[in-house]
DNA sequence: GTTTTCACG
DNA sequence: ACGTACGTGAAAACG
């Protein structure tokens, strides 16, 4: 087999491992490592460090590990000397080549080694190749032997002595050498090198080498006519040593066309599993890597068998015509209808359905169709039996685009994916073969009736995991309803005047064409505005205007650089018009209308399992950032309706949730007192930073710092994040934080032992003990630990916040179906919930939100949630319940 | 597919 | 001497 398609380019990475490893041995020679039984891994270590990172940085589709093996007969042969000088490898060095091996098998890195060959010809020829099929090619490597093969295609990476690498593609190589990459045999073979025995000619060295091969060309040239050395004495070095030189040269010279080719289909990467990852590290102690790993959840991980698979007895419908196969199907349904659990799993076109470990039917969608089918599917999810699914959301969707009703809350008996989320949030659990992968270390067999099947095993695992951290009530009392309710409001879907929409949209075309006709007037060009690269040219290189920095790409061209210009040059005001405008256009305007559903409501994704924090978050389309902040915004919040004259939208938003949180956490008594009196909270923060008297009034400057040292506080900020931010001296930032520390000091005593837990228990958490995982909090690395330390400060406000709000929906949901108000749910925006109300039943509505809300868990501080009603969601205006009385439908 | 930008809390 | 505000999702450009 060759090549897989060369359609699309391929990036190949090349490892010259002897050379990195031997270089991250001698880098460690200060500090072997060794495992408990004396094994020295330091290298080894090293090296896969090395490999991590340089894969995610580099991010090549195929990885090769190149060997030496043997001295090159040829190379002897033109060189005797040729390394003759180099000592025999040490033991405690040879051992860990054999680690590298497993290593690279675990990461399915095949490994390429040719018999009396160095690995430099080897990595020189795939290069070739993968250079003739238009692929890019990526060298990792210990020493500058291989620079000389740098060109358009491949690069060359060198590993220097921290850990780091120096890129060399051909201007770096000319940058550093002055001499194109081709001429490096030619420098090394006059100026020597000891590492390999090859003397070179005496008395040149780097500087005089560049400059004899500039002079002469090349170094054939020098040696055809020695005068073109410049000098009688290097004239004379030259006759005399010329023979050697030509020969350390040809030794140098890499080949290219060995007998060997790119085994593109073994070399194609992958991220290694993580079970297989976890058995490496621990068995080679790599505990630092160890603990980046996804948390290991249970035991059968460490006993992984890749060979074992879910197994069981499943019956397989296939379709037919024929009545009595579905009157068995309808009968199997049935039994499994009575039994004690069943597991529901879609895939594809099948059902899948399993009323007992290792036992379970298939069968396809359409059977559906067939009345008794039907019956017996709709009797299994009316609530008999509680059913064990992996995302309980996508069965609802699934049943109700059939026809079928939505399953009841009594039906639901739990969710693996998000139980497996809860458990480990870093992750998702999209699929059940990831959560069957980590939590019961088995593979799943492509059948719907094994997904259903692995779902009831895996549902008392899970559970057990989240009784031992305490998690149980957290899952079974909030996550695992919160579920049933988002189903509701995924169905509910919200009311929308597309064709409000569609004439904003008209209007909005308008304003685009002025706008790009007056930028392309400006510019003095037409460009594409909305292209980053070609706008920073235009900006400050054309207009030369003062640039912000640059991004990996070209010029930085972000609101934060150009809002600053808006006064310098009138296209700057324009640009940013224009990328409002486009943005919201592009983004909803002409978006939404195509979503909406025929019934005119526009339904969501509400996805429970994406977060690291708790919060929710909302896809296809995201109805949790649409515009609020400016004008055009609001005009298409005012296209989100309630659908009739007898109906409103309610919008109920905590307030100051996340600092009353940090308030209730921190236990500081001036916070509490604050809110306990009902003031302003940036006004009284105003007061402590700038100790304004109590009678005098706080400035709305004052009022605006104070707010960004209460958003600080929330995401974890430095002293120099909040200068930079508030575009004020460093020293000043340090004052303000004192002063507020002064007047709030269990805050700042709350932000450190919180620290202190997730360093000692590797996690922080919630009011309701919902945990994040953060092993960086004891990262040496500095910018790691950093930012683990701003991540883990946060989430327990903002993930405590999503918990407070969780709570409250799953309760309002039951007490308005209790109640039969004619009521819904439709969005949570983080610390918002929008309902659609019969404009009737407003007031009672309102208040048995507002009074869930504010007391879903009772806090040391009040909570405060303010209520806005109105026909669109432009239009909702704050009312007070008190003034609001009820009306008699 | 990644990067940049920007919408929201 | 380091590099700095938390959490999301979507669109467009670009390689």
């Amino acid at each position: 087999m060759t090549s897989t398609s060369t359609s699309q380019p391929h990036k190949l990475m090349l490892l010259d491992t002897y050379g990195l490893v031997y270089a991250a041995f001698f880098a460690m020679k200060d500090r072997p490592l060794t495992t408990a039984d004396g094994t020295r891994i330091e290298a080894a270590y090293v090296f896969t460090t090395t490999l991590q990172k340089l894969i995610v940085d580099e991010a090549p589709t195929h990885v090769v590990a190149c060997f030496d093996r043997g001295l090159p007969a040829a190379r002897v042969a033109m060189f005797e000397a040729y390394k003759a000088q180099r000592e025999t490898m040490p033991d405690d060095l040879r051992s860990q080549f054999a680690l590298v091996r497993r290593i690279l098998g675990v990461y399915e890195i095949p490994i390429l080694e040719l018999e009396g060959q160095e690995a430099d010809d080897i990595i020189a020829t795939l290069a070739a190749q993968s250079e003739r099929e238009g692929s890019e090619t990526v060298v990792i490597t210990g020493d500058n032997d291989l620079l000389q093969i740098v060109d358009d295609r491949t690069t060359v990476l060198v590993r220097t002595r921290m850990g780091g690498v120096m890129r060399y593609d051909t201007d770096a190589v000319v940058a550093r050498f002055d001499l194109a990459p081709r001429q490096l045999p030619d420098y090394r073979g006059l100026k020597g090198d000891p590492s390999d025995n090859l003397p070179g000619i005496p008395g040149v060295g780097e500087k005089t080498a560049i400059k004899l091969i500039k002079a002469a060309g090349s170094l054939d040239a020098l040696l055809a006519d020695p005068t073109r050395a410049g000098s009688a004495k290097l004239e004379a070095l030259v006759r005399e040593h010329g023979a050697v030189a030509r020969a350390c040269r040809d030794v140098s010279m890499i080949v290219r066309d060995l007998p060997v080719a790119i085994p593109w289909d073994d070399a194609r990467y992958a991220v290694p599993p993580t079970d297989k990852l976890y058995a490496l590290y621990r068995d080679l102690e790599f505990k630092s890597l160890l603990a980046k790993l996804p948390v290991p959840t249970n035991d059968a991980l460490l006993a992984l068998d890749e060979t074992e698979v879910v197994r069981g007895t499943y019956r397989t419908f296939v379709p037919s015509t024929d009545p009595p196969e579905f009157e068995l199907l309808a009968s199997l349904l049935r039994e499994i209808a009575r039994g004690e659990y069943a597991g529901i799993a879609l895939h594809g076109d099948e059902i899948g359905v399993a009323g007992a470990i290792e036992s379970g039917v298939t069968f396809r969608a359409a059977a559906l169709d067939r009345p008794p089918v039907a019956a017996a599917f709709a009797s299994l999810l009316d609530g008999g039996v509680p059913l064990v699914v992996h995302d309980w959301k996508s069965l609802q969707t699934f049943v109700r685009a059939r026809g079928f009703a939505h399953a009841p809350e009594a039906a639901l008996g739990d969710d693996t994916m998000i139980a497996a989320h809860l458990l480990n949030p870093a992750r998702s659990y999209t699929n059940l073969d990831d959560a069957v992968r980590e939590y019961l270390g088995k593979r799943l067999p492509l059948d719907a009736a094994a997904f259903a099947d692995a779902a009831l095993r895996l549902s008392p695992v899970l559970r057990d995991h989240l009784a031992h951290r305490e998690q149980l009530g957290l899952y079974r009392d909030v996550e695992l309803p919160l579920a049933h309710v988002l189903a509701q409001l995924e169905a509910r879907g919200i009311a929308v005047d597309a064709h409000a929409l569609d004439a904003l949209s008209g209007e909005v075309d308008t304003a685009v064409e002025r706008l790009q006709r007056e930028i392309h007037a400006a510019a003095g060009e037409p460009f594409n505005i909305g292209s980053p690269q070609q706008l920073g040219n235009v900006l400050f290189e054309k207009l030369a205007l003062p640039n912000g920095g640059r991004t990996k790409t070209g010029y930085a061209t972000g609101i934060e650089v150009l809002q600053p210009l808006a006064n310098d040059h009138p296209i700057v005001a324009q640009v940013l018009e224009y990328r409002e405008v486009t943005k919201l256009k592009n983004t909803y305007i002409d978006v939404i209308p195509s979503l909406v559903g025929a019934d005119g409501r526009l339904r969501t994704s509400f996805n429970q399992t994406t977060t690291a924090t708790g919060r929710l978050s909302s896809t296809n389309p995201n109805l949790q950032n649409v515009p609020v902040r400016n004008e055009l915004g609001r005009r298409i919040r005012r296209a989100f309706v309630a659908p009739t004259d007898a109906r409103v939208l309610l919008a109920a938003d905590y307030s100051q949730i996340e600092l009353r949180i940090m308030a209730h956490l921190s236990g500081d008594e001036a916070m509490r007192a604050a809110f306990a009196r009902g003031d302003d909270i940036h006004d009284v923060t105003a007061r402590g930073v700038f100790a304004v008297a109590a009678d005098a009034t706080v400035t709305s400057n004052q009022r605006r710092i104070a707010k960004s040292v209460n958003f600080g506080l929330l995401y974890g900020m430095s002293e120099f994040g909040l200068a930079q931010r508030l575009g004020i001296e460093r020293g000043e930032a340090r004052t303000m934080t004192e002063a507020y520390f002064a007047r709030f000091p269990s805050v700042r005593a709350w932000i450190e032992s919180n620290l202190e837990f997730g360093r000692e228990h590797g996690y922080v958490q919630t009011l309701l003990g919902r945990r994040r995982y953060m092993p960086d909090l004891r990262s040496k690395n500095y910018g790691l630990r950093g930012s683990a330390e701003r991540e883990a400060t946060n989430a327990p406000m903002q993930g405590g916040a999503a918990d407070l709000m969780k709570l409250a929906m799953v309760r309002i949901e039951r007490a308005l179906a209790a109640r039969g108000d004619d009521a819904g749910m439709l969005l949570q925006i983080h610390d918002e919930l929008i309902f659609e109300v019969a404009a009737s039943q407003l007031h009672d509505v309102a208040t048995l939100v507002k009074t869930e809300m504010e007391h879903a868990i009772e806090l040391s501080v009040p909570l405060e949630v303010t209520l806005k009603s109105g026909r669109t969601w432009f239009d909702v205006e704050s009312f007070d319940l008190a003034d609001e009385p009820a009306i008699d439908a």
